[in-house]
RNA sequence: GCGCCCGUAGCUCAACCGGAUAGAGCAACUGCCUUCUAAGCAGUAGGUUUCAGGUUCGAGUCCUGACGGGCGUACCA
């Protein structure tokens, strides 16, 4: 419709002025805020103003003079405020697409913008040193939800986490073990230096002592069985904490291959070779302030060992090596200055940096007992995502962490998601479907299947052309959500849905309806059911059919 | 100090690329179940969009500067 819109209007403008066509401004064509403004908009007279040098409102005149529209699909074009030109959609038309809303089914709002391309988005990428927390649930469903709306527009997608399982992090960990295995064969050990006290150290430790019994109280604390058992056993329960959040991982990618196979080297010999890395006080430098930093950057220590960019750079150049046209990651605020550092790398190596872009999404803060609440996986002062799915289940906690905006800070109220039960929004979208259902079944025992020549014109209520219009906004909200990257979007177009829905399901009924009617209206709502449906899918929730 | 994000109703947050009278939920108050699920609907109240300038037909949105908060700014990840 609005490619329909802007055609007609270029015709029109091309006949009143003489302005050559790269002069001309944009066609906007914008839903308007207030729906008795119509159903589209342009500002294209008030745009013109300028270079015409005529009032808005005269040039609105003028265009509208010379505007063909079909009365199948317009039915009324009026000037309104500044220079507004309000566009009203025929009833014809509404119903017409609301056929094809039918016909298209659960394919319904998919979109071809990124037809063809393969996308590999990153995300979750928590080293294996503990439970998944709260605090990483933004970062998992977020990239997930991202994944899904960039299938949705056409892209070939490819879910990827990324972890170490080397250095100084993981050492402790094992060495954590070690600590706990001594002590449940009751011998003296302490926990090292910023050591993990979760409980799931003593955990794995148990099943250390289970399956070998004290026969490696005699192993050094470094030794590789207790960091592996470690990483196994934590890798189990990320794996089934994912699974539960409906999130499932094409692959996991060890940083250690990027040692493995020489590509760490590699980056640093080619930055050398481009006179971008060089040696200075034992530690080996990336030239930043080449690229308007204001230090330069190490990227290997004096003891030898890389900090974490220069993997991160040769793990980015892998990625576009492999061919994506697309390289998505997720990260949090935190992880923001190292960013540049990664592309001024990659372009250094001579690829396309391009290729790579980022979702950043701002912390979470968690709020227990009414209080702000800092977390550490070390100290185990967390609270799981295994935990709040148990109290609250995996479509709250997506819901939760999808309906603000990633820019946004988000406050994570446990007790409130505890007890959301009644309150909590996502029931309000799943309610409408559930009802929808319920319906739909009584509806089929009363009148029957739906035939396919309904007569969809006995759909004039106002509350069914508002449903019906709220329903066309879908696919707009399925594709902006994902060229944003930006789920909270569609949430707020699905709520608007279901808002539509209980206010028809309020004012119109179908039960006891003359049969025409009825099935006019069962029409409407497999419609919208389906929207609903498509759209909680997208965001990874539940669908109900009761509740 | 510098960089990024944020500041909108009592609270948590929306507002599509700069559009028309800034919207929801929660909390408060008033109505609506004999009738397809009241996990709902309708209504009332609640705002100088932190402040001061600027840009223009038009600013919550863009620019500058204050103020306030978060996160960075490591030979930690």
């Amino acid at each position: 419709m609005n490619s329909y819109l802007v055609s007609i209007l270029q015709d029109a403008l091309g006949k009143i002025s003489d302005l050559p066509k790269s002069e001309f401004p944009e066609i906007q064509i914008e839903k308007p805020r207030d729906p008795s403004h119509g159903d589209a908009a342009t500002n294209i007279a008030m745009l013109l103003a300028r270079p015409l040098k005529m009032p808005p409102r005269k040039i609105a005149e003028s265009l509208i003079a010379k505007l063909k529209t079909d009365p199948e699909k317009v039915s009324s074009v009026e000037i309104a405020g500044p220079g507004f030109i309000n566009f009203r959609f025929a009833d014809n038309w509404l119903y017409q697409q609301l056929k094809a809303v039918l016909d298209a089914g659960e394919n319904y709002g998919k979109g071809d913008a990124q037809q063809g391309k393969k996308v590999l988005v990153e995300f979750v990428s928590a080293n294996p040193t503990g439970p998944l927390t709260v605090g990483h649930g933004r970062n998992a469903v977020l990239g997930d939800t991202v994944a899904r709306l960039l299938e949705w527009s056409g892209a070939e997608i490819e879910r990827e986490y990324y972890f170490n399982n080397a250095g100084r992090q993981m050492r402790v960990l094992g060495m954590s073990v070690h600590a706990r295995y001594l002590q449940l064969l009751g011998k003296e050990a302490e926990l090292p230096e910023g050591g993990y006290e979760g409980e799931y150290i003593t955990d794995i430790a148990r099943t250390l002592q289970d399956e070998h019994g004290d026969s490696l109280s005699e192993k050094p604390a470094e030794d590789d069985i207790f960091k592996k058992a470690a990483e196994q056993a934590i890798f189990a329960e990320i794996r089934k904490t994912l699974e539960r959040m409906n999130i499932s991982m094409d692959s996991f990618f060890n940083e250690n291959e990027l040692y493995e196979s020489g590509a760490i080297e590699d980056v640093v010999q080619k930055l050398r070779d481009a006179d971008l890395a060089y040696d200075a006080e034992g530690a080996t430098w990336f030239k930043t302030t080449t690229f308007g930093k204001e230090k330069d950057t190490v990227l290997i220590k004096s003891t030898g060992e890389p900090t974490y960019r220069l993997p991160d750079i040769a793990y980015h150049a892998n990625k576009i090596e492999r061919g994506y046209d697309l390289c998505l990651d997720i990260f949090g605020a935190d992880h923001i200055a190292t960013y540049p550092d990664v592309i001024n790398g990659v372009k250094s190596l001579g690829l396309d940096a391009s290729k790579i872009d980022v979702v950043v999404y701002q912390f979470v803060t968690i709020v227990k007992d009414g209080k702000p609440f800092k977390m550490s996986t070390r100290k185990a002062n967390f609270v799981t995502l295994d935990e709040l799915m148990d109290e609250v289940g995996s479509d709250v906690t997506r819901f939760f962490f999808l309906m603000r905006s990633p820019d946004s800070h988000l406050e994570f109220d446990i007790a409130e998601a505890k007890e959301a039960g009644e309150k909590n929004p996502v029931f309000y979208l799943q309610y409408a479907h559930a009802r929808i259902c319920s319906i739909l079944r009584k509806a089929a025992e009363e009148y029957g299947e739906l035939e396919d020549d309904t007569n969809l014109s006995l759909l004039n209520h106002d509350a069914e052309i508002r449903l019906i219009k709220n329903v066309f906004d879908f696919p707009g909200a399925v594709s902006q959500s994902a060229v944003h990257r930006e789920p909270h979007r569609l949430i707020t177009a699905l709520n608007e849905i279901a808002a539509s829905f209980h206010k028809f399901y309020h004012d119109c009924s179908i039960l006891g309806e003359e049969r025409d009617l009825a099935m006019a209206r069962t029409s409407l709502l497999k419609a919208v059911a389906q929207t609903l449906a498509n759209g909680l899918g997208i965001l990874g929730i539940d669908a109900p059919e009761r509740m």
